[in-house]
DNA sequence: CAAGTGGGTTGCCAAAAGGAACGGTCCGGA
DNA sequence: TCCGGACCGTTCCTTTTGGCAACCCACTTG
């Protein structure tokens, strides 16, 4: 079957996120709604994704909390959708995605969209940077640790593990 | 079925990550790499995914260049699969699931992964920083444009938007 | 030599996606 | 007033996938 996927015994925040936006479509949905789209139509149009599959899709973010229905006309009724606060936190998300496509699937060829940094100009070239000390990041830097005393399924790891070299 | 799903089309960074990754499973395949998996059955007792779609998905990564398979023992011919640095270059983009689902799915509540900064001791709270003048950047300040003069398909947007507003 | 382990492949079934058609309500023009 | 079209879905049917269990092959260990 497909995505019955029961991501979520993992008790993981990355299943947990990709529990509400893992399923095919919504994260472009939400990639359309930062530039703007709020309306069926329109994600439709540019996505050519099926109706019935992007009904449903509006559905469950509205259900999340990501995006939140507008009525902008009674009779006949339509509503738009709009990002939340919670959903427009997933900006971060969005971001890394397009510089991990912009650097390892286009090389240098133009990508369709691009980010720019507004205050220095330039085209955004993310980096992750530690909210506490404010430095940037190192993927070596950071530790992924199975918190407390959780017993995961497959505890087969038995020490931490560091993310990345770079 | 699902997941005919032509993305591909779109010309767009984000949507030709998410060709890659954008499986279910495959992120969480990934995010078990970081943590030193390596092995065929080691991912399958811990994900529990079914193992004809184990096997598929680690076909693509590798396909993709995202897991590099290493022979380890011939006859019986056993490989394992460890990251590439195109692999170790998502770490980016495991923070920010992790960040979004710790904030807006688990509240404070234990989220059985916890990721610490190392160098400063606090456990990661991640911020998007620019690499050219190493600001950490807000949301409102990135600018999605539609590069270039690419005719994409709905080209309904007229003008650049804003990415978040925090 | 029998049982176990590691790493898959094969086949069947159910769930999800694709796709096209339809329905309802308004609007604008002829 | 009648006709077509825009919008926003919903329904129905078809096609793919993922879930699941069984099976297989090549060692290895008891």
């Amino acid at each position: 079957m497909g995505r019955t996927a029961d991501y979520s015994k993992q008790s993981c925040s990355i299943a947990a996120t990709l529990e509400v936006i893992g399923d095919p479509w919504t994260l472009l949905v939400i990639r359309d709604a930062f530039q703007g789209v709020s309306r069926f139509e329109q994600w439709q149009d540019r996505l050519g994704v099926a109706r019935n599959v992007l009904a449903a899709r509006l559905k469950t973010l509205v259900q999340h909390g990501v995006l939140e229905p507008r009525l902008y006309s009674e009779r006949p009724p339509r509503n738009e959708y709009v990002l939340t606060a919670k959903g427009k936190d997933l900006s971060a998300v969005l971001v890394t995605l397009h510089a991990w496509g912009a650097k390892h699937v286009y090389g240098d060829t133009d990508s369709g969209i691009d980010l720019v940094h507004k205050t220095c100009g330039h085209s955004l070239d993310p980096r992750i940077a530690c909210g506490h000390c404010s430095e940037i990041v190192k993927g070596r830097d950071i530790v992924m640790t199975r918190a407390a005393n959780r017993p995961t399924v497959g505890d087969v790891m038995p020490r931490d593990a560091a993310v990345g070299e770079d």
